[in-house]
DNA sequence: AGTAATGCTACATTTTGTGTAGCGTCAAGG
DNA sequence: CCTTGACGCTACACAAAATGTAGCATTACT
């Protein structure tokens, strides 16, 4: 079934919008495409390849749904973020930051 | 195997603190459960049913790894964030609000 | 015609998630 | 004491999602 904020999803029967997002988010390589795609555009096998190989078959059921959610799109230099998806991904932008400090703190924890 | 960063994780053999984390809020509820949290302390089974009854397996599961990555924590009051983990979630706080914009936008779009 | 690159599909296997029932522990009430 | 109820959590059979490998169809260039 597709998923569009508005419709329930698996987890939400409200449909609201940011359960449905914390649902896409929560699939395996969502997040992580969006990142890759964030340095820039890349064809279907370098993003592959960004991202360790996932299997052809799901990063293809990914990009179908990021483009429906007009996230991604596909264009001749390949595929990238709309201006939506680049909205997006800068309201987890600090993420790389945060994880090394976390990273750096979990270490001295343990 | 345990998610620490540092580890290499499935989808990276650098075990990068980021892709760790990409990795982590990638999978099913994660980021959910953190998202219901950030709302207030909930036991187990509020926590479960805030979370529209997820299988108690799962989320016991998701649990310890939050707890072993220092993101959750369980007091006498019940589980909650700590302060890592509300830093985590401050980082894509504004989700919810670009979530009604973009379910507005996706509406008219379509 | 031959070669190479593109996005993408098929399919058998493995991994992950689901749903229901219920366990073991503990604290309060009768 | 002995139920009763709430707690965190586990067992297990079933279903869904992800993986990995091979390769197809199309386009463009030689």
């Amino acid at each position: 079934m597709e998923k569009i904020p508005g419709r329930p999803v698996r987890g939400s029967k409200t449909g609201r919008p940011i359960m449905v997002l914390l649902d896409i988010l929560g699939q395996r390589w969502t997040l992580r495409i969006l990142w890759e795609l964030n340095a820039g555009r890349l064809n279907f096998r370098a993003l592959r390849s960004h991202c360790d190989d996932v299997s052809p078959t799901l990063l293809n059921k990914r990009l179908k749904e990021l483009r429906d959610l007009s996230l991604v799109s596909l264009e001749d230099e390949g595929f990238g973020l709309t201006v939506r998806g680049e909205e997006l991904v800068r309201e987890f932008a600090h993420l790389d930051h945060w994880a090394n400090k976390w990273a750096k703190d979990l270490n001295i924890a343990e």
